[in-house]
DNA sequence: CAGGTCTCAA
């Protein structure tokens, strides 16, 4: 019993104390017992001490040696060992051959999973279900759904049959590849087969639900799981819940199922607390995520490194660095090694605010404590010496990393490439692009999008002409094509992005083509989309069509921001055509939107320059009749045009 | 052999 247990808590030098005691009472020791000591210490380098012990070595003693020197990665040996051994009147079991398939699935080497499949049927042992499993769940986890598919197909030809696992792995599989109509053929067969889905089978759904963004298809989901009566075990896939509904911002659905969980007598553990504590602090929510946090250490639920994390996050977010950098402290001073992730989220709170000089001296308490930084701490710095306009400290880090052992990620150059987009230097972001090339780090969407960006700001009007402009629409549609040959799908920034470029060289049925484009390959238009167009149409004098594009949108009940009305009131007034600003200030407040002093001024101003009088009368009574009073600069306005001078003073808004 | 939480870029 005590020996049992000592190898159970990996109480290693206690087990082999036993061990020795008891031999040397003379206690006879079975091999039973001898095989779980060593299967507990299979992990480690103690495993052959228990081994030599082992006088009376059976079929499991070796086979979880085997297993033991696949889980310590050391394959190659676990070969030897299966080839050479002592065992070769027993012979070497299926087991063992699954071990050594699993490690190399795990490894990614199918291939060699897959020879040692066919030398399990060379030696006339029968795969079974474990190995058909541990082959499909390897081709799974490459891609390689086709020849999964076969392989589960095939399994009756080995006299087995697939099983619930089975079925799991090949849903898993299909989800991996973002084909869940797929996962539900995997699922449809399962039933056909007579065999339930079980709460892993929904979790794996449910995850590819989330990560598609059909979050609302996964609250159906999880509704129909829990009608199952999953309920003793359903923790983990009511934490998938939990986390997509965060990721999507949703967080009142994530709170009230958190604690219609606590009312269902399922109760949250670490994971489920931290998911919600996380996504409180990244919507700003600190004093909802503190509370949260008071209340699971109240339930003896002791926070880990992501809880602090989530926490850390929560105060930087909110600009409360002071706060941040005390609780990391405190953290620090607890005596154990900190995960580097916690100085990273400080380190680039410190970044986001512009304080670089502290982020300097967070990464040399890093560097002295002796942990080693990761290339998202290297990123951060790199944001803040570009947030504080110091890109040429900032490029140097590129070779900082390298000193560090690490190599800069598309990040660390996306980074740098943006703060030469801001300052239109595209000669640098081509630069940095032959860089990554040269280095084999592959552009995401987000690279794509920056270096359209730096196209756009670094374009100079005196060079404009139509040949210039087609030019560059055949550029954009070039740049498009590259990303989807690699793969590389652009979402609604890099349309936006390129739109603006577009707009930005007057070639307005090009930003509309994108427009297009963009709805073709089901990406939403966002408001900031329709702000760039629209604003574009103003500043180029289209204004009728402008006008014309707004009332089309809103027959398509699309949601416009306040930005579009008021970038199109302004044109109005500008031009000359008051009534459609009146109109369109009238849509604006029955729209709900927050409707600011600014924006009264905004319009008054430009009616004033104008001198039309009337309307700025107009809007002066509408904004008193609206509760907002009239500031400093507004009733300067008034005054300064002669026609309103009277009229203003009679509102007895002349100022002291 | 199958299921959940962290930091960095537009």
């Amino acid at each position: 019993m005590l020996l049992f247990l000592s190898s159970r808590l990996r109480m290693v030098d206690d087990s082999l104390y036993i061990l020795k005691k008891m031999k040397d009472q003379n206690l006879n020791v079975s091999t039973q017992s001898y095989n779980s000591v060593l299967y507990h210490f299979r992990e480690t380098d103690k495993m052959w001490d228990v081994y030599k012990e082992i006088k009376d070595k059976n079929e499991h003693t070796y086979s979880t040696v085997v297993d033991g020197l696949c889980r310590q990665q050391k394959l190659e040996d676990a070969v030897l060992f299966l080839r050479t051994s002592e065992w070769k009147d027993i012979g070497p079991s299926v087991v063992s051959f699954n071990s050594i398939m699993s490690g190399y699935c795990k490894l990614g080497f199918v291939d060699m999973a897959k020879s040692f499949f066919c030398t399990v049927l060379k030696c006339g042992l029968v795969p079974s279900v474990y190995s058909h499993n541990i082959l499909i769940n390897g081709l799974c986890l490459v891609g390689s759904i086709a020849e999964a598919l076969e392989l589960a197909s095939d399994m009756n030809k080995h006299g087995v049959e697939p099983d619930s696992v089975t079925y799991n792995i090949l849903a898993k599989g299909f989800h991996l590849l973002g084909m869940i109509s797929g996962a539900w053929e995997v699922i449809r067969d399962m039933l056909d087969k007579g065999l339930s889905p079980d709460v892993i089978t929904y979790t794996i759904l449910l995850c590819g639900q989330c990560q598609l963004g059909n979050i609302d298809m996964g609250l159906v989901l999880l509704k129909d799981m829990l009608s199952r009566g999953f309920e003793l075990n359903s923790i983990i896939p009511c934490s998938v819940m939990l986390s997509g509904l965060c990721k999507t911002g949703r967080i009142d659905e994530a709170l009230s199922l958190f604690n219609q969980m606590k009312a269902d007598g399922l109760s949250p553990d670490l994971v489920a607390y931290s998911i919600v504590i996380h996504g409180l602090c990244k919507l700003g929510k600190f004093d909802m995520a503190l509370w949260l946090y008071d209340e699971m250490c109240d339930k003896r639920i002791l926070p880990n490194s992501r809880t602090h994390g989530a926490l850390l996050l929560g105060l930087c977010q909110k600009g409360m660095l002071l706060e941040a950098r005390s609780l990391l402290d405190s953290l620090i001073s607890s005596g154990e090694t900190l995960d580097i992730v916690l100085y990273n989220i400080v380190i680039d709170g410190y970044a986001k605010s512009g304080c670089i000089e502290e982020a300097l001296e967070l990464f040399k308490v890093v560097i002295e404590t002796g942990i080693t930084p990761s290339v998202a701490t290297f990123n951060s710095l790199i944001y803040g010496y570009c947030k504080t306009q110091n890109i040429a400290e900032a490029r140097k880090i590129l070779d900082v990393i390298k000193l560090y052992g690490l190599a800069p990620s598309v990040v660390s150059y996306t980074t740098l490439m943006d703060a030469y987009a801001n300052c239109g230097n595209t000669k640098s972001i081509d630069e940095l692009r032959r860089e990554m090339k040269a280095e084999g780090i592959p552009p995401t969407n987000v690279t794509y999008s920056v270096i359209f960006k730096g196209l756009c700001r670094g374009w100079k009007h005196e060079n404009c002409n139509h040949v210039l402009r087609e030019r560059i629409f055949e550029k954009c549609k070039q740049g498009l094509r590259d990303m989807e040959s690699e793969g590389i799908p652009p979402d609604q920034i890099t349309y936006n992005t390129i739109i603006q470029y577009l707009c930005r060289v007057k070639h307005l049925s090009g930003a509309f083509v994108f427009l297009e484009i963009m709805k073709s390959r089901n990406l939403d238009a966002s408001s900031a989309t329709y702000n760039i167009l629209i604003d574009s149409l103003c500043v180029y004098g289209y204004i009728r069509k402008a006008d014309s594009f707004i009332y089309s949108l809103q027959e398509q009940n699309v949601s416009l921001s306040k930005f579009a009305y008021t970038t199109l009131i302004k044109a109005h007034c500008v031009k000359g055509d008051p009534e459609m600003a009146v109109k369109l200030f009238h849509q604006l407040l029955h729209r709900g939107f927050n409707v600011s002093i600014r924006d009264y001024s905004a319009v008054i101003n430009r009616l004033c320059r104008r001198h039309l009088v009337n309307e700025s009368k107009f809007f002066f009574c509408l904004m008193l009749s609206q509760g907002i009073s009239p500031d400093l600069d507004i009733c300067e306005v008034m005054i300064k045009s002669d026609e309103l001078l009277s009229w203003t003073i009679k509102w007895g808004l002349l100022p002291d």
